[in-house]
DNA sequence: AATACGGGGAT
DNA sequence: ATCCCAGTATT
């Protein structure tokens, strides 16, 4: 085959011999390799391991598999359980669709994990990928399954022009992988698949010269591998700027629980508010602060600031502190409300910004007691 | 076909 | 700062 030739479907040996050892060589040891015979642990981990890294998954994974062993424990348990172990991993619809999911397995299928596409299709969270991840990981079966890393290693060896996000270049990348599906080893296929995407044939730098592929791969073989795949840019990110309002009274803290439906939701929140239009952080914090409490004057004082991205926006959010002892909150738009001592804090699902903001106001509670400290008011 | 949905890590 | 990641559901 040479190498400035596009390699064709016959080449499909190499994929199924030299790829398929050097995958059994070099895969790396993770938590749910070590129990591939348990089509719910392959589940669990593909459904964690969208749009995530393999780094961040695992300690999600090892605490969900021991409190949520198998698929009836899982249904069994409470959503608020449930998002406290999704809590802070991101993309919360994953964490309330497995949950839901688990139950109709239970409920439709006495607990055994389908076999068949069209009924794993059917349970919320599943999709193209994750059933043919399921069906092949899991249980061997000869299903093709395209994820970044695929369509990565595809398009740089079969030298597929376009954006792979739109449908018809996606649909190409589908079809050879497809047909690149081996009788027997789909398991190792697929694995091997993406582990080479994720650990040579990378976007930054791949590293050719070990890749079992290179004897065939059109990219590899051209003075820049990483012109494919060729990507569309992305989208400019938005500034946004966000207040927490941390309420004290009796030594417990108010706290709010996000609509399931949107960002965040479902998790647990000191109340917020969105800066208005040219609004800064100071000013959008008083009002926030005059909003919730209802006083005309509030004592404050700034707990944290944490900057974070959400998808195409920057988060900035400030903790501000408000000691109030008169009357009930209001304007609190929220599926449910609680008050909770500091220790309690943690018992609840939170994101990750607002996880920063209650540890700082631990920290200072804990090094400074400013919480405790009385601090008059000026109505 | 386009958009919403998190968060961490690498460069 | 920007890109990237074991994608799915909704519009």
């Amino acid at each position: 085959m040479p190498s400035s030739t596009r390699p064709t479907i016959e080449d499909v040996d190499i994929f199924h011999g030299p790829l398929r050892y050097w995958f059994l060589e070099n895969k790396r040891d993770l938590p749910w390799r070590r129990m591939f015979w348990n089509a719910y642990a392959v589940w669990v981990s593909e459904i964690m391991l969208q749009q995530t890294q393999v780094a961040t998954v695992i300690p999600y994974f090892e605490r969900w598999m021991c409190s949520f062993p198998t698929v009836e424990s899982l249904a069994n348990a409470e959503l608020e359980e449930v998002l406290q172990h999704w809590s802070g991993l991101g993309y919360y619809a994953r964490g309330r669709n497995l949950h839901r999911a688990a139950k109709m397995v239970v409920d439709g299928y006495n607990g055994s994990i389908p076999q068949e596409q069209p009924a794993l299709l059917k349970l919320p969270g599943i999709g193209r990928y994750t059933s043919g991840a399921i069906l092949s990981i899991a249980f061997n079966q000869p299903e093709p399954l395209v994820d970044t890393n695929v369509i990565r290693v595809l398009s740089r060896v079969f030298a597929i022009a376009g954006d792979p996000k739109s449908s018809a270049v996606s649909e190409t990348i589908w079809k050879f992988a497809k047909q690149l599906m081996p009788d027997g080893t789909a398991s190792d296929h697929n694995q091997a698949l993406m582990e080479l995407g994720a650990t040579l044939c990378i976007p930054v730098d791949p590293r050719c010269p070990r890749c079992p592929l290179v004897g065939i791969c059109v990219a590899g073989n051209s003075p820049d591998p990483t012109l494919f795949p060729q990507l569309a840019p992305g989208r400019a990110t938005v500034q946004q700027s966000h207040t927490s309002v941390i309420i004290e009274r009796n030594g417990k803290y108010l706290m709010v629980q996000r609509y399931l439906n949107g960002l965040w939701g479902g998790l647990w929140e000191f109340p917020r508010r969105v800066a208005n239009k040219g609004e800064t952080a100071l000013q959008c914090a008083i009002r926030a602060a005059k909003e919730v409490v209802g006083l005309e004057v509030v004592p404050m004082e700034t707990v944290a600031t944490v900057k974070h991205a959400v998808t195409h926006h920057r988060i900035v959010l400030t903790g501000v502190l408000a000691v109030w002892q008169l009357g009930e909150p209001t304007r609190l738009d929220c599926a449910e409300l609680r008050w909770l001592t500091l220790d309690e804090l943690d018992s609840v699902a939170t994101s990750s910004p607002q996880s920063t903001i209650i540890s700082k106001t631990k920290q200072k509670y804990r090094t400074s007691g400013v919480i405790q400290k009385e601090i008059p008011f000026e109505a």
